[in-house]
DNA sequence: TGATTTACGTCGCGGCACGACATATAATTG
DNA sequence: CAATTATATGTCGTGCCGCGACGTAAATCA
């Protein structure tokens, strides 16, 4: 039948590539906002992630080397960096792991969490202004 | 009254924390899915991110270096790096405009549209799948 | 026409993610 | 229990990309 190329994949419209825009469009603006609120009280956009990836870790506060880098979705030794720069900020400190002494376990300080707190009532607001359009626009893709 | 801090703003509790951690641990593994899939056809996430801009511009497929900016959120000086890298690699294609010649459009090439398409058709069945974990964990925050 | 604005481009810098490799501790196994 | 293997963190050097500062050309305005 109308098959134009070779394998049988559903034809893309106009209508398609701008839906998915349109998406990445808001997400891109989200986190434009995002990284600005945290320049502003003083934090590259990656170090307030791990802040939040710490503090909002299911179920702790503290939370490894390893297990921050898969929040991060990034490779261990790039938290190594980011871990040390938010250390000689005194925004978290490491604490080496108990019962097996390889681990490192990072909590923030109170100077982190305030900072984070900041930072999480804001982004708390910003989300509930834009979660209508996003929703909007993903039903679109669907 | 129950004011603690000086400001008075809303208490943030543990699981306000790990909902939106939560959402940005989802937005990052569907950034991640992204930018492989994007290297996996040869393309840095964010040469696919400009590719599909184009081409899903509203109204248009062809885009002045200033309005990629905009739906990129970069500074249009980021976005000629981008794009000088992008002519070399014979995906797009700059033209000067014709009634105001200070500016350059740019379109795709029939390589760069074979590209984009593929990686389109990915990113829907992606978005389908997540879309509903993503609005789930949204209405947590509302 | 001179001054201002707009649009694109160049240059050098810094942050950060990565691959390759190193070190320390734990777990396994013969 | 010594040797091996696996796991967790850390070091080093590289490259991409976004940015500020600045430059150039074309359009607009007074």
């Amino acid at each position: 039948m109308g098959a134009k190329s070779s394998k049988s994949r559903k034809r893309l419209g106009k209508k398609e590539y701008e839906s998915l825009s349109a998406f990445r469009y808001a997400l891109r603006r989200f986190l434009r906002f995002s990284e600005e609120a945290a320049e502003a009280v003083g934090l590259t956009p990656q170090q307030h992630q791990a802040l939040l990836a710490i503090k909002g870790f299911p179920g702790r506060e503290s939370v490894t080397n390893g297990e921050l880098a898969e929040r991060l979705q990034v490779r261990h030794h790039s938290v190594v960096g980011l871990v040390n720069r938010l250390e000689a900020q005194g925004l978290i400190a490491r604490a080496q792991g108990e019962s097996d002494r390889r681990e490192v376990y990072i909590n923030l300080t109170a100077r982190g969490a305030e900072l984070l707190e900041r930072l999480t009532a804001a982004h708390q607001e910003e989300l509930r202004h834009i979660a209508p359009q996003l929703g909007a626009i993903l039903e679109g893709i669907e």
